[in-house]
RNA sequence: GCCAAUGUAGCUCAGUGGAAGAGCAGCUCACUCGUAAUGAGCAGGUCAGGGGUUCGAGUCCCCUCAUUGGCUCCA
């Protein structure tokens, strides 16, 4: 068997994580005295953790990955050893490795205790590993974190280095192009470049100030979101920014929430808080006056801007943002109606995705945690309805048992975009809390007062959020109905700037979002622009055209596509839009 | 918030204690252009902010702010 054959019945899992051993040997050998945690294969790579006392930095990651380089040329073996219980522990007490000591403690009794020492570092270990270190053939270090033990921040931090490792340098390679490709998406470089929107323009870390064009795709977006929310069966709701302590109180907020709120106001020795969330507004709403069964559901929508405060570490362009907009909403429904209506979200939901471009979505349905407020029957009918209407709509689902929140299970929705990256987007909770909380009733059959089932949901997400995956998604080249600029007319010459403005004008007129290049500029460099700024269309209008009452139709997708007149033109948009480009 | 790193022109970046630079973008002029960059010129800076070391700091040290990669958390 040649060594080809070799590897390629190690599966990635077991590559990486002796990677990781290397990794650790050889940050033993440059910094001595370092104790180690762990050191595990992930979803795309390996880390391990560790504690050299503050020795490492990023600046250190080519020597360590020299000294790995060393370590595999000698093709050390990875070489297996059992230890009794009392013989591991006092090993690893005599190396000072503390983390190790505690690590032993999490085996189970019973359970073998295992190393595996390779050039010269002796790991508590349950493998499997390669044979020999020879055997990795393509790897790189990429990053240096900090990491808290055990994952939780009261205990120390601890260093952690990321790298990756694959089959082949083949593998390796396209995962570097993969990062180089996702690098040059990201929102934030697109942001900019394409002038979109802006964080922290002086306004504070976390805010957003939206630019003209990424005004307009958002205006798009919320024209069609409002549409199809009509459609849908739901009214819209305008609710304040700022609301008074006594709400906040009722609703739960302060006691619970309030690590993510702001500090309040003082309005006429009153306190106010900035929102949160939308739902003690959307309840005020609801209990303006009695209601009847006969009026459920209730289905009220609304684009709510909330302010939560997130640490500042964990600040990151669109995706996590300290004021944003929820597409939010409300249904306030009858027990009986539960079901229905979670189906009819998620079909909706589904709908939406497909709108935006977005195909592949999967459900995380999260259960009844230990800690939970309502009563259990209703937590068991509420899982079932969710469950149900999963089915009902043939979404493929995992579910996280304990997962949900106290006051009410919840499906979450996770989206694919076009490099295969999953994000958490649409949320869909049931609430046993809040309507208890407002004291919410509507008058049945019956003549007496039942409590409603209200469950709260938002398909995007965040409007940031959702602007970010989708500037991502497509890499800056909108679709045409939501490009900012769908058509620019490029004049070949000063002399036919009047015909490219009347061109543009009988764009506009027909609705189409066009411009005129108006720059004293080469065809090229036109074209090269409009390019750049991912413009679907492009006319160039010159002397031919003009005399023929023509355009010259360039599109970002087949380049020239040939003449036709303005009206042809206008005809094959409208049939690009139906198409859903 | 914590750990590590970064911060120089609008953008991308060079500048290793001794005179603040380049390309692109911008402006002006010339050219009036036919499918991915026409040419020349001009302007653009409290080197993130503050303090310190030094004869001298973009460069070394400290503090603050912001950003980036993570941890924790999350729409």
């Amino acid at each position: 068997m040649n060594e080809g054959e070799c590897m390629a019945n190690y599966d990635l899992t077991t590559i990486r994580h002796s990677a990781a051993h290397i990794m650790a040997a050889a940050i033993n050998n440059l910094f001595p005295g370092t104790t180690f945690d762990i050191g595990p294969a992930t979803e795309d790579g390996f880390y391990y953790d560790v504690d050299t006392g503050g020795r490492l930095g990023e600046n250190d990651l080519p020597r360590i990955q020299e000294e790995m380089q060393r370590i595999i040329k000698e093709q050390h073996p990875f070489q297996y050893k059992e230890m009794s219980r009392e013989q591991a522990r006092q090993f690893l007490e005599e190396q000072g490795q503390k983390y190790k000591v505690e690590r032993l403690e999490d085996i189970p009794e019973g359970q073998k205790i295992t190393f595996y020492e390779t050039a010269g570092f002796t790991d508590l270990c349950g493998g499997p590993h390669v044979e020999h270190t020879g055997q990795i053939k393509a790897f790189r270090l990429l990053s240096v974190a900090g990491s808290y033990y055990r994952g939780d921040e009261r205990n120390p931090m601890l260093e952690r280095i990321y790298g990756t490792a694959f089959h082949d340098k083949k593998a390796l390679k396209k995962y570097i192009q993969h990062l180089e490709e996702a690098r040059k998406r990201d929102h934030r470089r697109l942001g900019k470049e394409l002038d979109l929107f802006s964080v922290n323009s002086g306004a504070g870390p976390g805010l957003i100030c939206w630019h003209p064009k990424g005004a307009l795709v958002r205006h798009i977006i919320e024209s069609y979101w409002r549409d199809q929310h009509y459609k849908n069966g739901y009214e819209l709701l305008y609710t304040p920014h700022l609301g008074q302590a006594d709400l906040w109180k009722t609703s739960g907020h302060l006691d619970f929430y309030s690590d993510s709120m702001y500090a309040p106001m003082q309005i006429d020795e009153q306190d106010y808080y900035m929102k949160p969330m939308n739902c003690p507004f959307h309840i005020q709403v609801y209990k303006s006056r009695n209601r009847s069964y006969r009026e459920l559901p209730l289905r009220w929508a609304e684009l709510g801007t909330v302010y939560r405060y997130e640490k500042s570490g964990v600040l990151h362009g669109l995706l996590r943002v300290r004021g944003f907009t929820q597409d939010d909403a409300h249904i306030i429904c009858t027990p009986e109606q539960v079901e229905d209506e979670i189906r009819k979200v998620l079909d909706f939901s589904i709908s939406m995705w497909q709108a935006f471009g977005f195909q592949d979505i999967k459900a995380y349905l999260a259960t009844q945690p230990s800690k939970a407020v309502g009563e259990a029957d209703a937590w068991t009918e509420a899982r079932q309805s969710l469950e149900n209407a999963v089915e009902a709509v043939g979404l493929q689902c995992e579910v996280e048992e304990g997962g949900g929140a106290f006051y009410g299970p919840k499906i979450d929705l996770k989206i694919q975009d076009a490099l295969g990256r999953e994000w958490q987007t649409s949320t869909i909770q049931f609430d046993f809390n809040i309507p208890e909380r407002f004291d919410m009733t509507y008058v049945g059959t019956d003549g007496n007062k039942h409590r409603p089932y209200m469950v709260h949901r938002a398909l995007l997400g965040s409007l940031e959020r959702f602007f970010g995956i989708l500037l991502e998604h497509y890499a800056g080249a909108f679709p045409l109905w939501l490009a900012p600029e769908q058509v620019r007319v490029l004049p070949v010459g000063e002399n036919y700037l009047s015909y490219a403005r009347q061109v543009k004008d009988e764009l506009r007129a027909a609705d189409v979002r066009a411009d005129v290049d108006a720059d004293d500029d080469t065809v090229g460099a036109k074209i090269r622009k409009a390019r750049n700024a991912r413009l679907p269309y492009m006319l160039v209008v010159g002397a031919e055209e003009e005399e023929n009452a023509l355009v010259a139709v360039r599109s970002r997708k087949h380049g020239e596509e040939g003449k036709c007149s303005v009206n042809e033109f206008l005809q094959q948009l409208e049939e690009k839009a139906k198409a859903g480009e």
